[in-house]
DNA sequence: TCCATATACTTGCAGGTGCAATTATATTAT
DNA sequence: ATAATATAATTGCACCTGCAAGTATATGGA
């Protein structure tokens, strides 16, 4: 069989759905059911953010946060509260135990990113950081 | 804020999802489901394939391939032939109608490719496409 | 041959996701 | 001030996904 072209959407989406697989299953041990550690991690990059943020930091839909961070609330990992200056608005916070669970969760996501690129030179994870974002750059600004 | 350090997993991960959403959006147009473009593809690049490759090739479950192939073959755009060296197996090929979708869904996909490294230099390109090929067989040796 | 194990596929089930419609609140124009 | 529009969040719906269990066929060993 011929070899096709290199495709960069090809590759990324089954680099991404090795990763969903191998995390979601990780995760799912520690009760954080599929995809909640996303919201988990991109909250304790801002907390006080709001869903509708969230959910465009995340590239999720908004329905999806929703129910996402109902369950995060539900088992005592996020603080919601009511935001001050937009009634419509709620903004979220960590509670110690979404503190204590998110240090575990962070060192599984290291471990992921030592497998994914642990044997790269320092100046191949520059250029592959640099053209990562690149590439997403170009995706955000072509989406109308 | 501070800026948090680089990740290889959550850059990849926003790629794939913007991604995902303007494919999925621009195939349901043509009838074809969410993720069925993807089988589509990735059966053309080798006829005769059966379903359980299917899915280590898509990095897919092999019950979510059995549900996809299924539709594709009730839309007409996929054959489905038993495998005559093996009972249990089926092979799947290209319909007339499967191949003509097959060119206007090659075209879209290019189309996002371009749209995601069109301004790459052909140096980009090739150092881009080793990276993450590298990464994919980092990822994939890390699977026990 | 006969039995145990492995494999290709399928099905039931429990979620997760996006989209469209809805509700409550903000913002803007008149 | 009031009405029209926009926005944050929610809910119902349809559909996709992975996992676990089940079926039919293949393979290998006693």
């Amino acid at each position: 069989m011929l070899e096709s072209k290199w495709s960069p959407g090809r590759n990324i989406s089954r680099i991404y759905r090795i990763c969903q697989l191998d995390l979601d299953r990780a995760f799912a041990e520690s009760g954080l059911g599929k995809g909640l550690y996303l919201c988990l991690v991109e909250l304790a990059r801002q907390e006080g953010i709001n869903q509708k943020t969230l959910a465009e930091r995340l590239v999720l839909d908004q329905a999806s946060v929703t129910r996402s961070v109902r369950r995060l609330v539900a088992m005592g990992c996020v603080d919601r509260r009511d935001d001050p200056e937009d009634g419509r608005a709620h903004r979220l916070f960590l509670s110690e135990k979404g503190r204590h669970l998110l240090v575990r969760v962070r060192e599984r996501l290291d471990e992921w990113d030592s497998a994914a690129i642990g044997n790269f030179s320092a100046e191949e994870r520059k250029i592959f950081a640099e053209l990562l974002k690149k590439m997403e750059l170009n995706l955000m600004k072509a989406r109308d």
